[in-house]
RNA sequence: UGGGGCGUCGACAAGCGGCAAGUCAGCAGAUUUUGGAUCUGCCAUACCCAGGUUCGAAUCCUGGCGCCCCAGCCA
């Protein structure tokens, strides 16, 4: 294969590969996925999905799934759900366990204690407002907190209530005692439990008080015996602070290692952004097909494989980068010309009478289902007077390279036979919505004995044994290729790609789909691929998704022909 | 003179002192019963800039410049 990728390296996988040498971790490899359940994954997660299991899975380690489930304000069961389904369908495995941040509540408290008994730790009774005000800011250090030194006792108990739930949200946090005017804004004194009278999904209302991230996701990876810890780099001056508290606490000591979150063109992948999208309407839902969410994506009809093959793709580094979504069209493409069954469907169809075929009889015609794969076979198309073929496949005043048909030119039908125009019926405001055409009865199959060549092969279907079928064609979600850079006052709401969906309710298609089942992908020849919709299809009747086009050629020629 | 990170083709990305990989996109051609697929060729005398070290620098050093992240009781 031209493109094929040798399998790749990157920095991660470096210092993998280095710290197996040395024996660093007994030659172990024990990374995590760390979710946090408030939103869909999408394929930024994908991303760091295919590096953690996959480097687990590359030296015989393992990948934790872990819940990051420290604040029960954003977190819903709904999220948890969807993303395991989501990882599973990516095709990674986590063995028989699935983690919870929400497990170790218990072992964080008592550590708590402890760097409260070092003297590491206290109770703060600043407002929110007035910690941010003694935070300082980027440029100048903080101060101190008046309560930064209360006596052990004082902080124990406290804290203790805290947990039981004696103070209002907001009252007091526990924070670490470490240094007010460190250049790095995370060393000031962060903050480890604040209090949320609110129940949690998992712990029920045992707990009121929760762990910051800071807090919880260090030692939980130590607990977990996590070797190489990776996030994304806006976690950099975090490290820092993982470090601190383990450090504080000695205990197992696992690295976090950061690289660059994953920029797609022409959509958004921000969590936040993604919301907006749902909750404001501008997409039906998380699983939109148009969404970049891995939900989306699997009902819109990406398959995992190529998912993870782009994943492959793009690399891994700590530079900031945008990846032409070009990327992963090819990927798909590249997967689904192997895998796809090919099929015949005329989305906007213009009928066609072949005069001299005879009035009621039908034909079989053999074709192939996927000339990539024999082992697919083959199958029997059925052929008669009336056929409808695609609407831009003709064109009565032809334009230079459109050798498509048109009065008097003669073109093949696909496995099937040699026809010529012969006469355009038109309505009373000169629309075409019809063509005469007469076939060659020595064509069958579509080679001539002649030999005589035409010019362009078309799809097309029998008009009475077709069926109607509903097909949604997608484009990009945004016009602009970086919808997060806004100009002028715009947000990114407003560079949404006013053509990212059309609807086209009377496709005809071939007989051999009408039983199609939900998430059956196939290649509309000559069109794109497909993807049997798994929401909106019923039994007999499937709605089609189009996953990407074809490459086109014929498109390239109109563009350069206006410009 | 706050801290941290990053600059290699239009987009990704290898490269770790010895001839600037590969992929996507683009362009040209071959081939074709999908204007698909496939195949071939072209596409960075040059790595943000300027100095320096060296026989030799994208790689090492010094100094600039540019871009990104951080002031949640979010993760």
């Amino acid at each position: 294969m031209r493109d094929h990728v040798p399998s790749s390296t990157n920095f991660i996988k470096d210092i993998v590969l280095n710290d197996i040498k040395t024996n660093k971790y007994n030659g172990k490899v024990i990374t995590r996925f760390p979710p946090e359940p408030n939103g869909y994954l999408h394929i930024g997660h994908a991303k760091s999905i295919c590096l953690n299991f996959g480097l687990a899975e590359e030296f015989n380690g393992k990948c934790n799934l872990r819940f990051d489930d420290t604040n029960p304000s954003k977190e819903e069961q709904e999220y948890v759900d969807a993303i395991i389904e989501d990882v599973k369908w990516l095709g990674y495995d986590w063995g028989d366990k699935i983690y919870y941040a929400s497990d170790y509540f218990e072992q964080l408290y008592e550590w708590a204690i402890q760097l409260i008994k070092d003297g590491k730790a206290y109770v703060c009774d600043l407002s929110p407002d007035e910690i941010r005000q003694y935070r300082g800011t980027l440029t100048e250090p903080g101060k101190e907190s008046p309560y930064r030194n209360r006596s052990v006792e004082e902080n124990l108990d406290l804290l203790e209530r805290m947990k039981n739930g004696e103070f209002a949200e907001g009252s007091r946090v526990l924070r670490a005692k470490i240094d007010m005017s460190s250049g790095n804004i995370n060393m000031r004194d962060p903050v480890m439990y604040r209090i949320r009278n609110e129940a949690h999904q998992r712990t029920g209302d045992k707990w009121c008080i929760y762990p910051m991230y800071d807090w919880a996701h260090g030692l939980s990876d130590s607990i977990e015996g996590i070797t190489h810890s990776i996030c994304t780099m806006e976690y950099e001056d975090h490290r820092p602070l993982y470090d601190w508290f383990i450090e504080q606490l000695n205990v197992y000591h696992p690295q976090q290692i950061e690289f660059a979150r994953l920029n797609l063109s022409h959509t958004v992948l921000s969590k936040r952004k993604l919301l907006r999208l749902v909750n404001e309407k501008n997409v039906e839902s998380w699983d939109d097909p148009r969404m970049p969410t891995l939900a989306g994506m699997r009902r819109r009809g990406y398959t995992p494989e190529s998912i993870r093959d782009f994943a492959e793709r793009i690399g891994v580094g700590k530079k900031e980068s945008l990846v032409d979504i070009a990327l992963l069209e090819h990927c798909v493409r590249k997967d689904l010309n192997k895998k796809a069954q090919r099929v015949m469907a005329v989305l906007r169809p213009l009928k066609v009478v072949i005069v001299n075929y005879p009035e009621n009889k039908v034909e079989y015609l053999e074709a192939i289902n996927n000339p990539e794969d024999s082992s697919m076979g083959i199958r029997d198309v059925p052929f008669s007077r009336v056929i409808y073929i695609e609407k831009d496949d003709f064109m009565e005043e032809p334009l230079k390279k459109f050798y498509r048909l048109t009065v008097g030119r003669e073109v093949r039908l696909r496995y099937a036979y040699y026809i010529k125009c012969v006469e355009v019926i038109k309505d009373d405001y000169g629309n075409v919505i019809e063509l005469h055409c007469t076939y060659d009865p020595e064509t069958r199959g579509g080679w001539s004995p002649d030999g005589r060549q035409v010019k362009s092969t078309l799809h097309w279907v029998s008009a009475s044994h077709s069926f109607n079928a509903e097909v949604r064609l997608y484009n990009h979600l945004f016009a602009k290729e970086n919808p997060d850079e806004t100009e002028d006052g715009n947000d990114f709401i407003d560079y949404i790609n006013s053509n990212s969906i059309e609807i086209l309710k009377n496709c005809c298609i071939e007989p051999s789909l009408k039983q199609a089942k939900a998430g059956e992908r196939y290649q509309f020849e000559r069109i794109g691929y497909f993807c049997v919709d798994s929401k909106d299809s019923n039994e007999g009747s499937p709605v089609f998704n189009r996953i990407v086009t074809l490459k086109d050629e014929w498109l390239k020629v109109l563009k350069s022909e206006k410009s």
